[in-house]
DNA sequence: GACAAGCTACTACAAAAGTAGTAAATTCAG
DNA sequence: CTGAATTTACTACTTTTGTAGTAGCTTGTC
């Protein structure tokens, strides 16, 4: 396997990986030209953080089109969110349930949600084994 | 309403501040023996971390008690969590599936947590037959 | 009332994160 | 080939965060 590092980004730096996620892949201005208006600052800044990106092993280049370099994700969105959310559930104590609590208090998560969950969540115990990645395209999150 | 609050809380900070709120209120020598031994730094570390908290409007003195201040939470845990879960909420577009799901699949979420999450949100909306009256989204923010 | 012990106030500095400028290299149009 | 446009490479500065030292103020104790 690659590398199972854990890669820390920073709220800019996840703005960026965001923009490529988005490409696929891109030139420095093709990402500068991705990023919401309000976080897009000068190009330069976003061409030094692909640098610090490249250098943490979060991006690479993958070709030149013209004097340009394109670069591709070397890390999934998955396991960046994964990373995050594993920060999170730390400062909660490692559990879940505080969490679930708080989404709920807030209504950010409906009794809706919590029965797709269910209906959903067999299914990934079973196969916690097998090998099988197939990222289903969009299975979770097309509707609303 | 009292203050704004939007405070923002850096990972050291919220580890002074879970001390402090683990003890409800304390001086910084009882915050700094409260952290855990891995993230204990010197005293006066914690002591800087403090004023800074103070300064945010985080935490306030009550009282004197010897030549030490006591200081005390001015932000619940509550909203300072609430807070970290809006932020990755908005990394994740604002839903709270993804993050479920997130949460599930890493084995994080059990179907038992769910089962019991059910059975627990219902209560704040009501019972189980009128059709969709749920977009209460945020119809009962008491105290905050 | 002099002192040791503890605490605060103030200052400092390094590393990380955010932001961006400038010079040199590359490339494409003539 | 030449020059302009574009991109990269390198450097630099600011703010924030983490970390801590030191001087001086408080206080309880003889």
């Amino acid at each position: 396997m690659t590398q199972k590092k854990q890669i820390k980004l920073t709220k800019f730096e996840m703005e960026m990986m965001d923009a490529l996620w988005q490409l696929g892949s891109g030139s420095v201005r093709e990402i500068h030209e991705q990023l919401p208006l309000k976080k897009r600052s000068a190009y330069t800044t976003v061409q030094t953080i692909i640098r610090r990106l490249e250098d943490k092993g979060a991006v690479q280049r993958v070709k030149k089109i013209g004097n340009a370099f394109i670069f591709e994700p070397l890390i999934t969105r998955q396991s960046a969110h994964q990373r995050l959310i594993n920060e999170l559930l730390e400062l909660f104590g490692g559990s879940a349930r505080p969490l679930m609590a708080h989404l709920a208090e807030s209504g950010k998560l409906s009794l809706e949600d919590i029965r797709e969950m269910e209906s959903l969540l067999p299914e990934a115990d079973f196969e916690s084994d097998s090998k099988d990645t197939r990222k289903a395209r969009n299975t979770t999150s097309k509707r609303k």
